[in-house]
DNA sequence: CATGAATGAGATTTCATTCAT
DNA sequence: TATGAATGAAATCTCATTCAT
């Protein structure tokens, strides 16, 4: 396996350092040291600090709305659940997989979309318009079934976001040297949203 | 109504920067710009940027901490509850009082929170460390007399925490502008957390 | 005893201050806090940091030039003198007295003066030009009698200095803790000046 | 010859500046403005101001203490001397070479001394330490064989000290323009000295 | 292309000095 | 007259960005 392109290597490191330090606090110093390059080199791949961290978002922004990832969550919007848990299941799993593989992009968006209105925009557009119809017809389709409460889809959404979103932040940000156990999380966080949405 | 003195206006102007700005990204410039003093004269009433960050954060500690208030949520979670949409209902409009009060300190708070390891450790060890016990025991109680779900305490609360949390996110950050109907938010949220530790 | 007027309070702090930190290192808000009063106060009685300075050292000055003192320095080298340890011993006598009761002053001279060509001028001007005629004069004598070698009046006065200056360095600033017996290092002083400027 | 490297330059400028207006009193703008760069550029050589300082004493501090160079001196002060003008000689020679070499670093040196504790600790204990027993062994060795009074060592090398420390007071600072006789100024120090020690 | 030295605008902080009370 | 809050110029230091090699 050939060592990893030079602007890749600036990519990871701009994504840790963004992770540490935020956008504002993270040099162009220490990503440049971090990858190993001289500080003046960054630039030829990179016009500038924004667009670095565009190009570090950009991948997660992919990973999430681009086809063929939103794909996989949108097939599991569209397809038909037999139960409110499998539904659930589906959707969380697909969630902390992407939690777990991808800690550092969860953490610096958090960051950035506190501070960026922009991205919060981009967000908007790319994500939320991208999902929501499709969970929205997906719950729809549990409640006219009868499996699940008739909580307004947008709210449900929140709410299970908010839940999930909170065992991530505590999870690899808050406590990350904790002692986790993440397959029990997993099964209690789902018990618990299956009861919450339950009829 | 005299004019508030200049050090408040300067706490209420850093409040509002580094809720826009965070931390770093706000200069000492804008802030005594916007208290409406020269920049030389912030460096009267606060040593530093960082006194000045903890000026801010400060009365929301002690908000959260302080005897007298932190009293307010121990003397809830003392109180013998006989339900546990009670018990919820008095938690969470404590908590959701609180966020109606500071949204601000609660973005300034999250965001640096993700940044400085030393403000996380301040906070487990005043916040965490203070209330997570009585809640623990609130919790074992309601769960001896078969009024909650058998959880451990600890993923209770940061159940809880995540929808509450993800709540006030949206509701004060991601998207302040929207059309919240905030008492039917609380209604639906304590439905769905009581439906969700039921026992 | 009255308690002393504030403007010598002032004088006396910012002596001390100086001393520590030199004229550039010293802080009006340093100076003012030490003397007790407010830093704005400072400016009623000196109207500028550098007429502080002026107000340290004018005393001094007038110590070393003005016309009671230095015609007392000026006396003894106009009296006949029997012997070169008389000579030594009333020139060195009166200079380790008057650096004994303003060690602070010796120090902030010496400071000030290499930093101030100014204040070199004006040392040059009141104090050698003063004093070394009258010290020419004196050696010229002691040399016609055959009791003092043929040195040039100007060196020995820097062989002097030097030696004199030497000590109240090391005993007032470098090593100010260290055991001194003073009678002791004066005794020597002048046995090595004898000997050192004999015929 | 190439032009020296910016450094280089830097530390030159430095030197000059400090020499002139003292540690505090040196802006880092003069210096980088003598030395031809950026104020930033000079940032980029040294991490603060008090590295430069550092910077422009060090080989100062090096030339006194470091091996080959004390080694020297205690060459000289190991060796037997058969006389005491020949010991006074090596010695005041030795030091008075030095000073003609730096003379701008004797002055950084005294006034910065007077200034910071820290520094008079490191003298002390880099060259009062390493220099102070083989001076005394030596004057022992020659007050034994009766070429010496019996001076107490230590006090011998302060009144050696403040000939020698007077003169280059003198000579590089106080009147560096006057018409100076350096040979004859060292030979009639050497004769000075070697009388007033005279058993 | 990669480098790293240099830049200069701007950030935080200090401090002598002013002025209304 | 004394105060102390306020000022603004200037000092130290940072950092994204440029450019000759």
């Amino acid at each position: 396996m050939p060592r990893p392109s030079a602007r890749n290597r600036v990519i990871a490191a701009a994504q840790e350092v963004f992770a540490e330090e935020g956008f504002v606090g993270a040099t162009t110093r220490a990503i440049a040291a971090r990858a190993g390059i001289a500080e003046g080199t960054l630039f030829r791949h990179f016009p500038d600090k924004r667009a670095l961290l565009a190009a570090v978002l950009g991948p997660f922004a992919r990973d999430v709305v681009a086809p063929e990832v939103t794909r996989q969550v949108l097939a599991l919007l569209e397809r038909d659940h037999d139960s409110l848990e499998a539904f659930l299941a589906a959707i969380v799993d697909d969630r902390l997989d992407l939690l777990a593989r991808h800690p550092a992009w969860f953490r610096v968006l958090l960051q950035e979309a506190l501070l960026q209105p922009e991205l919060r925009r981009v967000l908007e557009e790319h994500v939320a318009a991208v999902l929501v119809p499709p969970f929205e017809r997906a719950c729809e389709k549990l409640q006219s079934r009868g499996l699940m409460a008739a909580v307004p889809p947008r709210r449900a959404l929140r709410l299970m976001s908010g839940v999930v979103g909170g065992y991530g932040l505590f999870r690899h940000i808050l406590a990350p040297d904790g002692p986790w156990d993440d397959e029990a999380e997993r099964r209690e966080m789902l018990r618990f949203l299956a009861k919450g949405l339950a009829p």
